[in-house]
RNA sequence: GCUCCAGUGGCGGAAUCGGUAGACGCGUCGGACUUAAAAUCCGAUUGGGCGAACAACUCAGUGCCAGUUCAAGUCUGGCCUGGAGCACCA
């Protein structure tokens, strides 16, 4: 082997070779056990950034790792390639979306392949291609049959910018997730998932989510946002109508002095007297002027109007106002809210600004409260008052005793209620699957029938037109016949979110070339759930969210077998340049192309693991690539420079002089604190350490090395040993190193290796001997001793016994191993 | 406001169970090699005290205040700071 590391040389080399040779490729049927090692796959956006160097180096070493370890490792990757910046650049460039797509998907392809990844390309998906799309559309028949698809009128986020509709999670502070802009409020008739039937089991199943982070399971809790409470129902004064209120505080129904509705309340007309009508109506147009994040400001002072008529307490028999407000939400709950000012901190402020009157139901326990004197809303537990038959009980066992009273009497029920809502899944966008349904004038919406999927893109569009989908500029898509009667019918020209496509993608790896079906269900059932899944946390809510609500809709339709579709997930940090995100419009990013060049993939692979463990933000610092670079290099050379005393055959002899026992020993705690920090949520940061710890330890022994048969057969072993621990990371080199020095198969079939419990330990111990807790004096030791032995050791340290003269010796502690206490008086 | 996470040298970070705080690296400083530079190698590097200096010794130290314990970076309670998520959700 040559005397100096060429990286890029040695790079070239293997990626050619694996790719030739099939390296990577997963066979269905194997006696091994399965493991499945996913990334979150990429938006084709046009170069990898650094995001994505550490989200798949992480995979791929896990991947590495396991299939060292005896696992048949499936690890695939493919394209999340459907999306508005391949639409936009189509406008901007007279480009194709087709076209700048497929082309980026090859540039990354090379760089993905530049890193060294150890992926199944005979598994690739595009969700932007038809052979995909087909069964996108497919699983969006078999939930619109299932009732989990349907079109709604209903008040939606609009981006303007985008020129499209948006789902909730896609809106964050009120703008939208891609480009930033406001989001609006628009009525228009969409298509929804209706992952709301599956919000109490995606709740209750985070609980078998062991594999997560306690932060994304509680962030998607806050999301689907269970509450448990009541529907009360309050008859109008005036008319013949009733208000069902969703409250979670039906302890202090006997002290609603006023009740609310959101100004998009569907009664509020009929609602309105006639004097009050002018009010209103101005009031309401008002609130619908307001954008998003003015309407859901906190510190907005409240306002609202009142509507002339009144409702009727049905626990006392009260007549108390109806008001139209718009802190009351028309998409939560019932849409009214129940106002009790003494205990609802904005029904306190509200009622204040407007003068309207107050009571007190719940009373603390060492003190009265007087309305007059109230400064903010009691909301803290106490003991009914006020209320009747209720009075005297604790307000927690007064919420379930007075929902059943509303039971029994007819006028309510108990009530669980979401935050979550529905998934609005159409987009008025061309680049996405297009939603297989047509619009018949005599039989109405129709699925298209699943023989004539899939629904194919037209090419003939427009691109350049605005404030519409370019989709229908086509002059060849939108008129069809209807599946049914056979008579005219028009196409949907929506498309689907992109998520949708994202949702089951993980499910497609598993049998990725199927032309008959989505996927076999046996080989889906073999391979997921996916065992180890890798991405950022931004996708916490979003894509975790759907795909979760996905597989558990596939489970109930037979499709799959399992209804999580992720065992364990990391999600890792994000790569900061100088403490800040790498963004271009800060000019602080750093090219993947550039590292490659300059220092090779296998250290950006050792220096992206290096300096963070993967949960946390990682800084990109140059001199820390300059760093890992040199490690690389001393490696090299440690190996190069004595590679005539290396032998594959070597035996490590049983009786050791005291410097070879050493070295031995330590390649044993090597192995042991490698494999147990991978195993152990995938430490990477430590295990580079410690590959840096063997190399100094080997390198320091080399220079004492008498190199008779014993040294060589000593020093073979720890290199060796110390090129597959690192094979997982530094790819090509340990490869060129293993072949060079003779191997006639490759460092990554080789079975990862395993330590000696007892070479693993010292074989001589520091006993630290402290006395009353502070360190005093540290005596090496045989690891043998028992523990009284360790005690007389301590107690007849000449140290000691200087500090403890005179003093009086309450109480020895012996740690065995490790450390004797003396606490002295 | 609620929820989750984090806080350790100049910096990134280490420290299975509560048991030697600061592994490993970066940076910095000093030295070797060299005509010189680069590369490489060796050494020092938490702060303070006592030393001319080396060594030795010693005190303090893991965001703050308490507590539990023979022993706390680690456990408990209460704060502070930063980050993230949710939020007029009734």
């Amino acid at each position: 082997m040559k005397k100096e590391y060429f990286p890029q040389e040695i790079e070239q080399k293997w990626q050619k070779f694996w790719e030739e040779n099939n390296t990577f490729h997963t066979p269905d049927n194997s006696d091994k056990p399965k493991y499945y090692a996913l990334s979150m796959f990429p938006y084709p956006s046009g170069k990898l950034h650094m995001g994505h160097v550490r989200n798949y180096t992480i995979t791929d070493v896990i991947a590495r790792f396991k299939k060292m370890q005896g696992y048949n490792v499936l690890h695939p990757m493919g394209w999340d390639s459907f999306g508005l910046p391949a639409e936009n650049a189509a406008m901007k460039h007279g480009a194709n979306p087709e076209t700048w797509t497929d082309e980026n998907i090859a540039y990354m392809t090379k760089q993905l392949k530049m890193l060294g990844l150890s992926y199944d390309w005979s598994r690739e998906v595009a969700t932007c291609k038809p052979e995909y799309y087909k069964w996108t559309q497919w699983l969006f028949l078999q939930l619109y049959k299932k009732g989990l698809a349907y079109k709604k009128e209903a008040a939606v986020n609009w981006c303007n910018e985008c020129g499209t509709v948006l789902a909730n999670e896609q809106v964050i502070d009120g703008k939208c997730w891609r480009c930033d802009s406001v989001v609006e409020k628009k009525y228009l008739s969409q298509w929804f998932l209706k992952i709301t039937d599956y919000a109490d089991r995606l709740l209750k199943d985070l609980d078998k989510l062991e594999g997560w982070g306690d932060n994304v399971k509680t962030m998607q809790a806050n999301w689907i946002g269970k509450s448990q409470g009541a529907i009360l129902r309050f008859k109008v004064a005036e008319k013949d109508m009733e208000i069902p209120v969703y409250t979670t505080r039906p302890d202090t129904a006997f002290g609603i002095t006023y009740l609310v509705v959101a100004p998009e309340y569907k009664d509020i007309e009929a609602l309105t007297t006639d004097e009050n009508k002018a009010a209103v109506e101005e009031y309401r147009a008002n609130a619908r002027k307001l954008t998003e994040i003015e309407r859901l400001s906190t510190d907005r002072i409240k306002t609202g109007v009142p509507l002339g008529t009144h409702a009727i307490n049905p626990f006392t028999g009260e007549k108390f106002p109806l008001w139209t407000a718009d802190y009351a939400l028309v998409e939560y709950g019932t849409g009214a809210v129940m106002a009790v000012p003494t205990h609802d901190e904005r029904d306190f402020v509200f009622a204040k600004k407007y003068n309207l009157p107050m009571k007190v139901v719940i009373s603390p326990k060492d003190k009265e409260l007087n309305v007059d004197e109230m400064t903010n809303a009691y909301t803290d537990e106490g003991i009914m008052v006020n209320s009747g038959e209720f009075n005297g009980m604790k307000n927690t066992d007064a919420k379930k005793a007075i929902t059943q009273f509303a039971v029994d009497n007819g006028f309510g029920e108990f009530k669980t209620q979401f935050r979550l809502r529905d998934w609005l899944v159409s987009r008025q966008r061309y680049w996405g699957a297009p939603i297989p349904v047509v619009y018949c004038d005599k039989c109405g919406i129709q699925p298209v029938p699943e023989e004539d999927l899939p629904v194919l893109l037209p090419k003939d569009v427009d691109f350049s037109v605005v404030g519409k989908s370019p989709i229908t500029t086509s002059k060849t898509f939108k008129d069809t016949v209807c599946p049914v009667c056979g008579g005219h019918a028009v196409r949907e020209t929506d498309t689907m979110d992109t998520f949708v496509c994202s949702s089951w993608y993980y499910m497609r790896y598993s049998d990725a070339r199927n032309s008959e079906k989505c996927f076999d269900k046996e080989l889906a059932d073999k391979w997921l759930p996916v065992d180890q899944y890798v991405g950022g946390i931004e996708h916490a809510i979003l894509h975790l969210l759907y795909s979760r609500f996905f597989t558990k809709a596939l489970y109930d339709l037979g499709l799959v077998g399992f209804d999580e579709p992720f065992k364990n997930l990391l999600t890792q940090g994000m790569v900061l340049k100088d403490g800040s995100k790498m963004s271009k419009s800060k000019g602080n990013t750093v090219d993947p192309d550039e590292i490659f060049k300059n220092y090779g993939a296998d250290t950006a692979r050792t220096f992206i693991l290096s300096d963070s463990p993967p949960a946390r933000d990682f800084d990109w610092s140059d001199a820390g690539v300059e760093g890992c670079y040199k490690f690389l290099n001393r490696v090299w050379r440690l190996v190069s420079t004595n590679q005539d005393h290396i032998h594959f055959d070597y035996k490590v002899p049983e009786n050791r002089t005291k410097v070879n026992d050493d070295l031995v020993r330590m390649v044993h705690i090597s192995i042991k604190g490698i494999t147990n920090d991978i195993s152990n949520d995938f430490q990477f940061n430590t295990v580079i350490s410690k590959y840096r710890e063997l190399a100094n330890a080997i390198s320091d022994w080399v220079n004492t090395s008498k190199w008779n048969e014993e040294d060589e057969n000593v020093f073979s072993f720890a290199i060796l040993t110390l090129m597959k621990l690192m094979a997982p990371v530094a790819v090509h080199m340990t490869e060129e190193v293993w072949t060079s020095l003779g191997a006639k198969t490759s460092i990554h079939d080789e079975k990862w290796c395993e330590y000696d419990e007892n070479l693993a330990k010292a074989s001589s111990i520091t006993l630290v001997v402290q006395i009353n807790g502070k360190v005093r004096d540290k005596i090496e030791v045989d690891e043998s001793l028992e523990q009284e032995e360790l005690k007389r050791v301590a107690l007849e340290s000449q140290k000691v016994k200087d500090l403890i003269d005179g003093k009086q010796v309450v109480k020895v502690i012996v740690v065995p191993k490790k450390l004797v206490n003396i606490v002295v008086k």
